[in-house]
DNA sequence: TCCTGCCATGAAATCGATTTCAGCGCAAGA
DNA sequence: TCTTGCGCTGAAATCGATTTCATGGCAGGA
């Protein structure tokens, strides 16, 4: 491994002005950084990072803790962050929390030891971010609001937007609505639920029929497809639904391709998805969750704080677009 | 922060004692182990890896070098990496290298600084990889081999799967078979293009029309919207594209959508895709790449090698899925 | 020409954990 | 009882970069 040392030998300077060429804080004469430059070239330099950070007791490192990559909200989200991070110097680690709590400690406790600079988590109710607030590493929630503590959150309108999208609905004539929507645990899913039921009320001037309403786990699209096919062979069974996010609408939409009623047959809002939707479809009310939008803004609060930003917790409101192709098939 | 010293003279004794329970090689009296763990414990002590790091030379990160993490076929190859890498006490530095070999050797300047365990990396025809390799950082290449370097690899047989799914088309019916695959710098679209050439060879008898092969980039589906337009605007257009990856698949889909051509009118072999495809639609061929597979294998592969494992280079090729829905409107 | 003072420089301490090496205590064998 | 030897322990060196502090050199002002 080549040092410092090594490269001040052969450029005739000390250790010192060596690490001073590498942004330091003091100035160095430019033909000795010449120098320098020249013979770390030669010698294949590389400053060891961990020397570095032991000594600065700083990383450049952004821990990225979300439930799943592979769900493309987060996907986007995550790539948004690394961009930013990138541009700013930061190098960002992955964490896929699946929503365990149990997983999400222990990379918490990863993050410290590593001397992360800062963290960017879509926590949940369950969440213990207590080791991480207490140490005072810089953190930010995205898609949903810390439990129990004051922090910087970037979060989408979800009770307005499900209430707009549920509107939708009822205004291209379906009647009875069924709602699939995520756990207790998962602030947005309650929300989304809300939301839903809001616009039912408004429309129906009662509260909606218990059994329309079901809960499955946000992380599988099976659970979605499972509860669409509960809710689908009820003796009186609703004729559209509000699947609560990507991965909901696209196990719902698998069962309806199954049973033979797909949009605009029974009328279906994809809350945040369905991934990757190819085109607008007939009876299928999409809403677009600005997930790179949410990463940029967390990427660049975060690095705010990373930068000493000493302010009360902010909370950021990101709007939700909308797409509504009608019900007509042509 | 709280030090070994800190815990050493709370629970009564050395420094080196408080390493030693943390994963030393020595044994340590069972009673003292108690006493620096309950030290540790009260003082809310977590060892610091950067120290521990810059003494042992050795870093427990895994740098995953992909194009770009929001393809969800890296997508899930990437989650598939950090759940093994978890399971091994490794966490995952993302990296998205947009097929830039500027951006990627700066990330392979990082990664070595950086002291990584390993590195996974899609590499390109540009890829510099000496760096690296001069370094003897353990490497495994996904999807695609490494250029001028003997490396461990996990591919797919593209070629064949190419092949076998271009013959397909033509079972179906179809007689006319445009093809847009990716740019020369990338080992698989070529290979695609290969297997699609064979199969064309072997039906017709004679090379295809120039005229229905196109190069498109890989990373924007727009391109491949684009590319399909062309190819459907020509005196003679086909009657079914091969699309060699996800991204071309869905903007080939796009296209065929917005000119109202949709398969199975126009046949389509969607290769490796597209993402999320929600069910069998008639006319599209699609492949699926073992996406989960190549990431498991590689970050085993990684770690045996991280282990030191000494042998020649490997290369493991996974087999590729294949679905036929037929050109049966039901 | 001499003095003041700034600027660049090197020597050495430091970050926190690991690890070598020597020593101590204790058990087993003679 | 004495010796041998094993096993555990602590002191101290070490990893590689940063940074403080003291110093030497040089320019500008008197």
């Amino acid at each position: 491994m080549v040092t410092i040392y090594d490269v001040a030998k052969r450029a005739g300077v000390s250790p010192a002005t060596v690490s001073r060429v590498y942004g330091g804080q003091t100035p160095v004469t430019p033909d000795r950084v010449q120098a320098v430059r020249a013979a770390a070239e030669e010698l294949g330099f590389v400053p060891n990072r961990n020397a570095r950070r032991l000594r600065t007791n700083s990383s450049e490192i952004i821990a990225m803790m979300v439930p799943d990559v592979s769900n493309s909200f987060f996907t986007h989200m995550t790539r948004a962050v690394e961009d930013v991070a990138r541009a700013a110097g930061f190098s960002v680690m992955l964490c896929n929390t699946d929503e365990d709590p149990e997983r999400e400690q222990e990379y918490l406790r990863v993050a410290t030891s590593e001397q992360v600079a800062g963290i960017i988590i879509a926590p949940n109710a369950n969440s213990e971010l207590d080791w991480a607030v207490e140490r005072g590493v810089p953190m930010v929630c995205v898609d949903r609001h810390a439990p129990h503590h004051e922090i910087d959150a970037v979060v989408v309108d979800n009770i307005t937007a499900a209430t707009a999208a549920t509107h939708l609905l009822f205004e291209a004539g379906y009647t009875r609505l069924g709602c699939i929507t995520g756990p207790e645990t998962v602030e947005t899913s309650t929300a989304r639920l809300e939301g839903w039921m809001k616009a039912v009320r408004d429309h129906t001037g009662t509260d909606p029929d218990p059994e329309l309403v079901l809960r499955a786990r946000y992380v599988d699209d099976r659970d979605g497809e499972r509860a669409a096919q509960q809710l689908l062979s009820l003796d009186n069974p609703p004729d559209a639904i509000f699947a609560g996010n990507n991965r909901l609408a696209t196990g719902t939409l698998r069962a309806l391709y199954r049973l033979d009623t797909m949009p605009p047959k029974v009328g279906l809002v994809a809350f945040g998805g369905p991934p990757n939707s190819l085109f607008a479809w007939p009876g299928v009310i999409v809403t677009y969750l600005p997930d790179s939008l949410i990463g940029t803004t967390a990427a660049a609060m975060l690095i705010e704080r990373i930068n000493g930003l000493e302010s009360d917790a902010r909370t950021v409101t990101l709007p939700i677009a909308m797409e509504d192709p009608g019900t007509d098939v042509s």
